[in-house]
DNA sequence: TCGCCTCGGCTAATCAAATTAGCTTTTCAG
DNA sequence: CTGAAAAGCTAATTTGATTAGCCGAGGCGA
């Protein structure tokens, strides 16, 4: 029986497909096994088990998404950005909407998905700044900003928003906010 | 043998405790079972299995934060409203943040869900109506504020906020950011 | 009060998935 | 060419959900 050369990497290749297909419920060692035609212990020699395929598939998305909302946002700058950044974030978690999913509560402790986390949110400062905000203000903006795009996300694809109001135009209040929110002088700092 | 005399309200009763205590993994029909002294199979005498029992789990939460919010909304109007919506709304969430999560990402087909979730949406309907909005506006004001609470308790409690700032502070920041964008005259509507 | 029927509980059994143990076979460095 | 580590495998255990089917408690009409 010739190997089926796996590696953490391809198990988590499956295992991202799996997710997007079936969710969260559905990622389970036994169909990742069956995926990439290997027995379900099998897995157990690239991957410590189900918790910590969980956590490197969590790093291996977040990574994905700050490359993508990187790349998105760059070149752009202020008003122009920020819509960038909030409709890309938007689309990407409606596309995939699992890996939003399973991203959204993930909260390890371990420092590769802490760097992963970091690069993700280096976006949004790269955004934010463009407002020219400084020191804590920038912090508070950016928490502000990822909290409603987040925040929106999930209830759009929880039950959230069962009025028959179009939802798009929601989101672009939403962004229409946060953009005069993040004016420096007026609204904030000053309380 | 004397019966435990259970019914669906006690076993969601005990649900709620070890939900509280143990996290969401946690709930196993087995630690019900235990807590209310029965063997496990007789809880389908009363509920249809996990989940069902993690569905009216998510009512009972919802009925109760519906109840709380209104209480604590209730006799404020305008920006004092809004704070004291945010406010406890964190408050709730952080105090209990496992019924945060297990109801964040809830969407039931069923009609009483959908009752439990209106209950509490109209408490944000309140106090975003004494901004003056109405129509879609309204609508979409809600929506905002509901988004925005919600992503921040979220990342707050997952591992969002590792910055050495405030957290406080940055929620302050937020009810400033939308308290100024849910006046109706300026920002939004007009795109 | 008596007898019956339903309801709530129980035990036994099945199924699925994770995980562990221990064996075998590639593979590849030397 | 050889030996050890790596990568698979099968067997077995564990835990939890769920189903099937049995049985007593107890409330209620006659």
């Amino acid at each position: 029986m010739p190997r089926a050369g796996l590696s953490p990497d391809a198990v988590v290749d499956a295992a991202l497909e799996i997710l997007d297909a079936r969710g969260s419920d559905g990622l389970t060692l036994k169909a990742i096994a069956d995926a990439t035609g290997v027995a379900a212990p099998s897995l157990y020699k690239h991957v410590r088990g189900l918790p910590e395929l969980r956590r490197l598939l969590a790093i291996r998305i977040i990574n994905e998404m700050a490359d993508q909302m990187g790349s998105v946002v760059m070149g752009r700058a202020g008003n122009d950005a920020l819509e960038a950044y909030l409709t890309e974030y938007r689309r990407l978690a409606s596309q995939y909407p699992h890996r939003h999913a399973l991203t959204e509560r993930a909260s390890y402790d371990d420092p590769t998905f802490a760097a992963a986390a970091e690069r993700l949110v280096n976006v949004a400062y790269a955004v934010v700044r463009g407002f020219g905000l400084e020191g804590e203000d920038l912090v508070h903006a950016v928490r502000s900003v990822r909290a409603a795009v987040t925040g929106f996300v999930s209830l759009e694809q929880g039950l959230g928003y069962r009025a028959p109001t179009d939802t798009d135009a929601s989101f672009a209040y939403l962004s229409r906010v946060l953009a005069a929110g993040l004016r420096p002088s007026p609204t904030p700092s000053t309380a």
